[in-house]
DNA sequence: AAAATACTTTAGTGATTTTGTCAAGTATTA
DNA sequence: TAATACTTGACAAAATCACTAAAGTATTTT
C-alpha cells in the first residue's frame, strides 16, 4: 500500500545523481540514465518537469547537462516528489483539486489528513544533502541498519 | 501521491461503522453499505477479507451481520489496511514479495524504508477506539482543526 | 419443511493510471 | 556545420483499480 510511482523514485535518484556531481560541471542525461538504469526518453520527461519547477537548470551544447538550481541542503525530497506526483493526498477527498463534501463530519478524513501531514513533514525535512551524507557513511561503515534510524525520532 | 485505494478506505469506514454498533448486535452489510454509500457486492469482498483475517466475525441468518472479533481499542487502523492492501511498501523493492538487489548500496532505499516505518508506526498507533473518541469530540465541538493535532507530536 | 435473510466465493470487465516509447523538433558550441 | 544535448507532444502497451454479476452456502423463523 501507499506505493510511490516510478516517476517519483527515478526523479529522486536522478536529482541525487546530479547532486553527486561537481556543482560547476553539468551532469548529462546519458550518464544518469546509465547509472540509474532508466531510459533516456523517460528521464527526459522527468527532468523536464523538474527543470520547469526550477529545481534544476539545463545547459545546452557539447559538455552540457543538468545542474542543481540550489545547493543540496536546500532541496527537500518532498519538493521533488511534489512536482512529479502532486501533493500528498492519501484519499481523493484530500486532493486540493477534488475536494470533499463531508469534511465536517467525517472522522476518517481527519485520520488521513493527519497521516498526510506527517508524511509531508518527513519528506520536507530530508534533503539531498542528507542523502549525500548517508552515502558517505554507508561507504565507511558498510552497514545499513543503524543509519536509517538517524532520521526522525521513531519512538 | 501515495494514495490509498478505495478498498482500504472503505474497509476502515466499514470497520468504524461496525465498531459504532452494539457489541452484542451484529451490524448487517446493507446498513454499512447505505451509510457509507458503497455497493453491497463490493463491501462483501472487503468484509470477507477482513473476516478471513480474523478481525471480524460474521453471524448468519435473519438478524445476522458482522461484529468485531476484538474490542475497538485492540484493532489498529494499520491492521485493517494491511489485510486489504498489503504491507506499506513505498517502492517495489521494499515489498517482501519482490525484494531488491541493491539494498546494500542504495541510499534512497534507506529513505523509503525509513518513511515506510514511520507510516506503519503511525497507523499501528491509531485504533478504532481513537476514531470513536474523535467522533464524540467532533459532535461536541463542531470544529475539526485542533482535534487532528492530538495524534502524534508534529514538531 | 420452506421461505426469508444474510453471508460466501469466484469470475469477469470497463475505466483509469502507470510506465514507458517514438518522432520530430530547437538550441548551443567545438 | 556537424555533433551534442536538451525539448516537446503524441501515443500505446501493461497493470491496476473499482467495481458488477451470478451462483452459491448457511442459518433461523414460521
Amino acid at each position: 500500500m501507499l506505493r510511490l510511482s516510478t516517476k517519483g523514485q527515478y526523479g529522486v535518484r536522478a536529482m541525487f545523481e546530479i547532486a553527486k556531481g561537481d556543482p560547476e560541471k553539468p551532469t548529462n542525461i546519458r550518464q544518469i540514465a546509465e547509472r540509474q538504469d532508466v531510459s533516456v526518453a523517460y528521464l527526459e520527461q522527468i527532468l523536464n518537469t523538474l527543470r520547469r519547477a526550477g529545481l534544476i537548470q539545463s545547459i545546452k551544447g557539447p559538455g552540457g547537462g543538468y545542474i542543481l538550481s540550489k545547493t543540496p541542503s536546500e532541496i527537500a525530497i518532498g519538493e521533488i516528489l511534489k512536482e512529479l506526483e502532486g501533493p500528498v493526498a492519501i484519499t481523493s477527498c484530500l486532493d486540493p483539486e477534488e475536494g470533499c463534501s463531508r469534511v465536517e463530519t467525517c472522522v476518517t478524513h481527519l485520520l488521513w489528513r493527519s497521516l498526510g501531514e506527517k508524511i509531508q513533514d518527513f519528506l520536507n525535512t530530508i534533503t539531498l544533502e542528507d542523502l549525500l551524507n548517508e552515502e558517505a557513511l554507508l561507504k565507511e561503515a558498510g552497514t545499513t541498519r543503524t543509519i536509517s534510524l538517524t532520521w526522525g525520532t521513531t519512538g
